[in-house]
Order: C-alpha cells, then sequence, then structure tokens
DNA sequence: CTGTTAGCGCGTTCAG
DNA sequence: CTGAACGCGCTAACAG
C-alpha cells in the first residue's frame, strides 16, 4: 500500500536495528524488557502495523482460508458462511468466500486459485453437481497440501474432516413426529436429489419407516419422490395429490418447503388439517409465513463455527488427531403451525 | 505454499537467468520469440505459478477488494454479494467478503483490518448504526488511499462513487400502481428507518401523495409509519389496524413485507381484497409463498456487479473521471397476487 | 536481446 | 541482550 511505517523507520527512531525491533515487537523474551517497551511506545505512537505481505512471503502462511458454498441465497448457507467467517475473524484468518452456483467446473477453478493464492485451509460445500459426478480430484490434490473440512455437503471418500447435521436421526424424528399427530399418507420429497444431505436425510426416512412397519405400523403408508432442482416441482405435486391420498409432507430443503407450502394453499388445501409439512433449515421465513412452518433446525451458524473450529486446529501444525473427525451436530426440531397437535395416547 | 516451482528453479533448468524468466512469462518484448517459447514450454511443463505473494510485495498491490455488508440472511445482500464476487472474480481479484453485522464498531474494525491487509478497494453497503450515527471517519480515512464504491446504503457526505436502486421512482410507482388499483388509504412501512433507501423510499411516497393530492387524489389518505427493527413490527401493526382504516402497505424491505403478510393473514385480513402489499427486493420466496408478492426487484447480482465495474475502473489508476459517480439503477416491478386488478379507466 | 544487481518488508540465524 | 546479514520469490533498473 505504501501508508506504513517499516520496521524499519522504527529502528531508526528507536535507535535500534531493525531486528531488534522485529524481536521486540513479536515478544521475544531476548529483548530486554526495557528496550522492548521503547520500541513498543513508539511502535503504536507512529500507528505501525505489520505488513502482511511481507510476513506471509516470509512465513509461507497467508493467514487466509477459503470457503467455498454452493450458493448464499438460500438461508442455509447465508447463516453458515457468516458463522464460519465471523469465526475466521475472531481468529485473526482472512476469508475468501466463493460460489460454486453448484457447478462442478467453477468449483473446480476456485479450487485452482486457491492453490495459486496459497491459502492455508478450505472450507467447502460441494457443489450438487460435484456430487452428481462423483468426482474429486481436484479437492484430492489441493487436500495434499492444506487441510480441508467439509461442511453440510460431504463425500465419504474423501479423507478430511467433516461437520454436518445427524440427518439421518433429523428425519427419523420428523416422521415421527408427523406419525404422533396422526398423519400415515407421508411422503418424503427432496428437491437436492444429488446431495449427501438428501441421501442421508432420505435413507433416516426409510429406515424409520421400517422400524414403524415392523412395530404395526398402524396403517402407515410412506412414499419418496426424488428431484434435481425445483423447476417441476409444481407439477410433480399436482400429479402426486391426484393419484395418491397424502397427508403430510417432510421436505428436505428450504426453498421446496416454501414452494410447497404455496402449492398447496393456492390449490386450496388447508395447512395443517388437509396436509401437514415439516422442512429442513429453520429462518426468519419459516417462522414468519402462515402458517408457519414446523422444521428442524440445523442452526447454520453453529456449523459454520464448529467447521471453522475443527479447521483451526488442524492448521496448527503441532497438532495430531485422528486422521478424518466426523462431527455431526444435533438437530432440533421446532413445531409450529403446519403440523397437527400431537395426538395423546389413549393407554393409561 | 512450499509446494510451487519458483522462476530460479526455471531459470536453471532451461539455462537462463531468472529475470530472463521473468520477463518471458510476462510476455515482455524484450525477450526473444525463440527463447520466450522455450521458457514457458518448460514452464507449463513443471507446473509453474507465479507466487502471488511475492508479487504483492514487489508491487504494492494485492489484487484484492474487500466488500462489507451488513449481513446475507436477506435475499438482498445475499444477491448482491454473489454479483459482485463473482464479477471481481471474473476480473481476477480475490475478494474478502465481511459482514458488519449492522453494527459500527464491526464495520469500524473491519475497515481498520481491511487497511492493515491492504485490500486494493473496497465495496460497502453502510450498516445501520453507522447511517444512524452519520459518523463516516473511519471510511473518509480508508478513502485517502483507496477508492471506495458504496452500494444501496449510501451517503452523501462521503466523496465516492455511489450505485443504487432509483428508490424515489420505484416508491413512487408503487404508490401509483396501489392507487390504480383502487386503494386510497396507504401505508408506507419501514423497519429498516435509519437508512438512506429507507429515507429515499418514504421521500419517494411522500412527493407522489403530494402530487396525486394536487391532481385531485380521489380520497387518497396516507401514513408513513418508521421503525428501527422489526421485533415490535407485530404489535404496531396491530394497533394500527384497530386505529386506522388501511387497504394497502408499501413497505419497505422484503423480511418486514414476509412478516407484515404472515401477520395480516395470521389475523384474518384477505390478501389483497382486504388489503393489498407492495415489498421491495424480489426473490424466490416473494414469488412463492401464498398470495405471491407484488414486489419492487432491485436486480441485486446486476447492482454488484455493477459496483465492481465502477470499482475496478476507478482502480485502474489511469483512468480519470468525475470525482463521484452517481450510478443510479432503474426498478421494475413485480406484479402478482398481493395487489388488485388495475381498474380500467372508463374514460374513453 | 540477456544477465547482474538491488531491493519490496519481514523474520531468523549467527556472531558478538 | 543486540545487530549484521541473508533470503522468501519476484520485478525493475541498469549494464552489457
Amino acid at each position: 500500500m505504501g501508508y506504513d511505517i517499516t520496521i524499519k523507520e522504527i529502528a531508526e527512531m528507536a535507535g535500534v536495528s531493525s531486528s531488534t525491533v522485529s524481536k521486540a515487537l513479536n515478544g521475544s523474551p531476548e529483548i530486554s524488557i526495557g528496550t522492548r517497551l521503547h520500541i513498543k511506545r513508539i511502535a503504536i505512537k507512529k500507528g505501525y502495523k505489520a505488513n502482511n505481505t511481507a510476513r506471509a512471503l516470509k512465513s509461507k502462511r497467508s493467514g487466509s482460508i477459503g470457503i467455498i458454498v454452493p450458493e448464499i441465497s438460500s438461508s442455509f448457507f447465508s447463516r453458515m458462511v457468516q458463522g464460519a467467517a465471523s469465526r475466521a475473524k475472531e481468529r485473526g484468518l482472512k476469508s475468501y468466500i466463493c460460489f460454486s452456483n453448484e457447478s462442478f467446473k467453477i468449483e473446480k477453478k476456485l479450487i485452482a486459485s486457491f492453490i495459486d493464492h496459497s491459502v492455508d485451509g478450505l472450507i467447502i460445500s460441494l457443489s450438487k453437481q460435484t456430487q452428481n459426478l462423483g468426482s474429486y480430484d481436484h479437492i484430492a490434490e489441493l487436500r495434499k497440501y492444506i487441510p480441508i473440512v467439509m461442511v453440510d455437503r460431504v463425500c465419504d471418500v474423501m479423507e478430511c474432516d467433516k461437520v454436518e447435521l445427524d440427518n439421518i436421526e433429523a428425519s427419523k424424528s420428523a416422521l415421527r413426529h408427523l406419525v404422533s399427530t396422526g398423519c400415515r399418507n407421508i411422503v418424503f420429497l427432496t428437491t437436492i436429489k444429488p446431495t449427501s444431505v438428501s441421501k442421508n436425510r432420505m435413507y433416516g426416512f426409510k429406515e424409520e419407516c421400517k422400524t414403524l412397519k415392523a412395530a404395526g405400523g398402524n396403517g402407515l403408508k410412506a412414499k419418496v419422490v426424488e428431484m434435481n432442482g425445483s423447476d417441476e416441482l409444481e407439477k410433480r405435486l399436482g400429479n402426486l395429490l391426484q393419484k395418491d391420498f397424502i397427508d403430510a409432507f417432510i421436505i428436505a430443503d428450504e426453498l421446496a418447503t416454501i414452494k410447497t407450502h404455496g402449492y398447496l394453499q393456492r390449490n386450496g388445501y388447508k395447512i395443517p388439517q388437509d396436509i401437514s409439512i415439516i422442512g429442513f433449515t429453520n429462518s426468519e421465513i419459516s417462522k414468519n409465513i402462515y402458517p408457519s412452518l414446523t422444521m428442524i433446525s440445523q442452526n447454520a451458524e453453529q456449523l459454520g463455527k464448529r467447521a471453522l473450529d475443527v479447521l483451526a486446529l488442524r492448521m496448527t501444525k503441532s497438532w495430531v488427531g485422528p486422521a478424518c473427525r466426523q462431527i455431526k451436530i444435533r438437530h432440533k426440531m421446532i413445531i409450529r403451525e403446519s403440523t397437527k397437535q400431537v395426538k395423546v395416547k389413549t393407554n393409561t
């Protein structure tokens, strides 16, 4: 920049050598407490700021991390990113936030640019396309050099830390809740089919179905509808509602939840009297639209913060731990107007 | 870092000096076409990547910009940021995206850290608190060294480029539209009172009222309700609706629009039969909730991209232009279900 | 056309 | 306890 005082200038003013200044400023015990204070005082007075670029060049560490998310229009990623970035700031790390736009190609480019710009670590939520293709070579390449943490959209094959919601458990409890309110014809709907998130939520749903049926089932009928993207959502919903009797939806992401919520009302269904809805990702919107939505909250900020903590720990070279930490964040269910009251069991 | 081939190594391999390599790689005409090709070939083969940190140190320019927004949970800022950041990438600029959280103090810290980390330019949307306090010294300080572009939330006193929506015109047309659908008791509601955006939208609303009244008015009654934050929104709405007869709202930001939308329905008002709503900032949510919302679209991505273009232009030292460019982006009104049909005028 | 030299600002031996 | 000297990787002035 050129609007900074250098270490050399401080040295001159203090009447010492530049290396003394460097040491003093970094609190080295080599320097006598007296001169250390003297130097610090005048550094502060002159508004000395260490030049980060020079430091980075010398230390081979940029003090920055990359964050790649598919997008931030959805409240989940937006809040996750805010959590991660604010935590990074707290720790004195700069963060480069980038968007893959759900595209494999862009994601690859971003990774390449991170190699060029030498970030010290990476937090990534995989793009849909990447998860669809299942090719992770670009990430493996970067992984050779720096630690990587996958958040939310993860993959099994990559050896790196992972932070995600307890998706399987979350779906299970969503299903249990619907059943407890008397719903029996339940559809699990996903518009983010290729993602790990979707797969796990679907898996949980199916597993819990089996469990419930094994225990009697009470006439439970479950169905799964998978889509990649929500463009055809309304058409599919139309067909679905015409063909089958349905009294509840569990929907794997927020936008699709809101779209379904709108569609149902526009077509004369009462929520929750005719059809109940549970979605994933809690936000101001879910809380405020009418009828308000019962949601599985992901605590997105927390997820982001946690991911950053995991990364930061890994970045301290001294730390050694399991090669591959798998962290699951506990979900919370927030019950609102889009689901019915729980029926009190009649036995005693 | 540390996983890169250096210029010196290439030099050895090619049997030339390092400065020759530097020049060759940068396409200097000083170097003969032959050796230039020779060097480039082996650089590519060895996967040479210029070390950006070293370059930055040498050139005193980091090749990065800062982007400060209040938050990205709202779709407007989220999309604005995505627009700006993606355009920055296109231009080979790294961008540091940060969040002020509507706090003056944080904003100040961010600015300070940008000075430390020597970004070459800044895009900022002011925090509410900053606009409330009206103190812009921290920004003026940074302004001495690098170009700054204000987007959306701007201030008059700062001499820098500004990019924003034509807020005044936008409110005017919103009001005109409501009137044309037969509404006469119209409230302009803002929950972002301290912002320039809110002030301009309110100004436009009031001006257009005057104009309409001057032209007869047809019984138009207009009212303004200002709040800082939407915590008390519901209470205020309750009082308002009890006291006055109201048949339409113009609401200055998206979240408040959605909250009002929910509140009205929860309390038995039909939209738009009883009350019409027009909001600002168009998003997937506004489009999909029921009844869908008539919105003034801000074209947020475009705003972000435009801001970046303006900044980039200013960053090319060679360019000189007006000290203070004021760019207004034209709004669009997207008519949906939350407003009534326009009444065809009966006079021929 | 090519090579030598000299830093950018900092941290880090290694002598004193 | 302090300072001289070197080098991180790159570019730019100046010679040849």
